[in-house]
DNA sequence: TGCCTCATGTCAACATCCTGACATATGGTC
DNA sequence: GACCATATGTCAGGATGTTGACATGAGGCA
């Protein structure tokens, strides 16, 4: 009989499986994204654009969960390759719409039956009615989070 | 009525909201874990020696799902804090069994509970029956995913 | 108008992680 | 014993992401 320390198996918490299935899962858009020039951050983004076309650099990075910093260099290898475009200058601001050309839709269009079909294959074990009570669980829990209890800001 | 041109949306994509709950979570557990000057990473190695001590840095870094480099520069930086240790040379083969030294489990022992209260802050809205159920399905998403249908190796 | 706060874009320095490669040790097969 | 496949630890290079910092523009308020 082994005994462990904490007596709690890691395997059975949430935390831990949420890491695995999001590690498999990267793994496995990275791999078929490749086949189509992309990285799975950079599908995120095209994703993105094309739901909400003119959003800025930063709302972009806080839809992919990734720094300002980290998006504006995504978005520059996104034009240098033609599938997004910026203005030269803001309208308004300093805030640069950005929207997906021509070719980025198409591009989009290629990959993302690859992507569904993973999230398929992922949830293909799940009925309507489960999957519906899964996304439920998963904003709850996220929701949960995210309601800081102190965000150790500066008290000067 | 605004239209999407894929007809499917993402924020009801399992995908999309796997990725936004494990965003938060890690970004909670980075909070959490500065307190007792430890990432994320480190502690989850030093909860895989807890469980299994004597892991190889290759075992570790599977575990933890990082690659054997980062895992060992990882282990190099907990050595040098005194919370783990290898020894100079390999009983047998070239694995190098780590151990968690006395103040590695100390430290682990106090991260432990505030690692444990975000977990539970994340599923309290769950009882024990649903967290069951919602384990099960991670799992088998992740099994789902690993099967790879054909992993692009080289074919000479 | 002036001042303050906030959000944005961008730069530099740093840390992290990965890909590719190599030498070594083990186990299996002939 | 000789050979080969596999696994491990390690090194070098590069790509990616982050923290910290700064200047600019918008909006609120006295």
């Amino acid at each position: 009989m082994r005994q462990v320390s904490s007596g709690v198996d890691p395997g059975r918490l949430v935390g831990y499986q949420l890491k695995r299935v999001q590690a498999a899962l990267r793994s496995a858009m990275d791999a078929a994204l490749r086949r189509h020039d992309l990285t799975t951050p950079q599908y995120a983004c095209l994703e993105l654009l094309d739901q909400r076309p003119g959003l800025s650099n930063a709302e972009l990075a806080r839809g992919a969960f990734v720094t300002r910093q980290s998006m504006n260099v995504l978005l520059r290898n996104l034009e240098d390759a033609g599938l997004v475009e910026r203005p030269a200058s803001a309208p308004q601001g300093r805030a640069l719409p950005t929207t997906l050309t021509a070719e980025g839709r198409a591009r989009l269009a290629a990959a993302r039956g690859d992507v569904l079909t993973i999230e398929q294959r992922m949830t293909a074990h799940l009925d309507a009615e489960q999957a519906d009570l899964l996304l439920g669980h998963l904003e709850r829990m996220t929701d949960a989070l995210e309601d800081r209890p102190s965000p150790v800001r500066r008290q000067r």
